[in-house]
DNA sequence: CGATTCTTTGAAAACAGTCAATCTGTGTGG
DNA sequence: CCACACAGATTGACTGTTTTCAAAGAATCG
């Protein structure tokens, strides 16, 4: 299994020899070209991915026919539409491969089976979980509450290892922005 | 217990009365006048709440000082500031009752006892935290992908009991609009 | 009825989006 | 090594949307 997993694993929680056995058994790694889909609307997404190498991009087709950026991911991140995932239903949502990558992924079954198996496991899923659920609500809050610029200087500061590897154009898309106004949002918050 | 409770429960999934005794015995009923604050930042938010009779709104204070509505909850929905009561960390959030209300509680102890006794129950919870974030993800994008009469015409559809119950201001709150911008967009919805 | 709370309206200013053009950097093939 | 193509980023002029501030109208409650 990827040292990259393993270390990140163990960081996060204390797994024994057959934890990581179990894990080790449970998935399968992948990778993926930059550009490739890996999902696209109308299939179920069914699997979960750790990234160990790359970056990826989750978006939606909105009513408005474009692209939306609902989620990144790049080394240590998880990937999937959750929802779909979950529910088993058709996902709404678009993986793509932004670079080469490489990946970690479960199955429904297989996922499910770990976490009976492993409680070990299950306790820090449950805490990523947890955090989750967090950014969420505080994207949600900086969405409704703070103007463009505020939204674009947050972003920087909690994601930096993201914002100079991933094209604007995309950034603007998450924060809910055109590419043109990120620019001059940019340029603003340079010359002050 | 109240029958609104069981009722709600049995809608939701299937329970012995084993179960709903384990439920009854780890939950108080507690009343709150309008206008009561259940909760108020910098505190933990140490219990989880469901509503039986009555509204509640949860907002955050943003860095423009305004109240921002997260989330409102009126009979049969949940309420707490569900973060800092899986953390046990302070809160940012204040939970105000709207109207005089009447719910049932879980203390965060209980909680968890609960869950580990009674498998039935856990999965009922499980089942709507998996709707609940699916909610989130459908809030965001709505909120990085529609305009203005979009999300309230969506919000309309998606929550009908709501709209003639809570303030308008607060709905424009929750929105990211202000109230003079949602009276606006209600005029042109209604006109065209 | 009077007080309070909520909603609407108007006019001006700030902000964000659109469209079209230009600029920059990167990589490819001749 | 250069020229070209391509993807991404920026700029300008214009339009449209949202906010702000101030005031006036409803609606609700004691």
């Amino acid at each position: 299994m990827s040292p990259t997993f393993i270390n990140y694993l163990q960081e996060k929680g204390t797994l024994t020899p057959e934890d990581l056995e179990l894990i080790a058994n449970a998935s399968i790694a992948k990778r993926a070209r930059k550009g490739q889909y890996l999902l696209e609307e109308g299939e179920v997404s069914d699997f979960l991915g750790f990234v160990v190498k790359g970056a990826f991009r989750l978006f939606r087709i909105g009513d408005d026919r474009q692209e939306h950026v609902m989620r990144f991911a790049i080394e240590d991140w998880w990937i999937s539409d959750f929802t779909s995932f979950m529910s088993g239903l058709p996902s709404h949502c678009y993986i793509e491969a932004l670079e080469d990558s490489e990946m970690i992924r479960f199955s429904k079954k297989s996922w499910e089976e770990l976490l009976a198996a492993s409680p070990n496991f299950k306790r820090i899923i449950d805490a990523l979980t947890t955090r989750n659920f967090e950014a969420h609500q505080n994207r949600i809050f900086s969405n409704i509450s703070d103007p463009a610029e505020v939204r674009y200087e947050k972003f920087v500061q909690q994601y930096p290892t993201l914002y100079n590897r991933i094209p604007l154009y995309m950034i603007a898309s998450f924060l809910g922005l055109t590419r043109e106004t990120l620019s001059r949002v940019r340029r603003q918050a340079v010359t002050k």
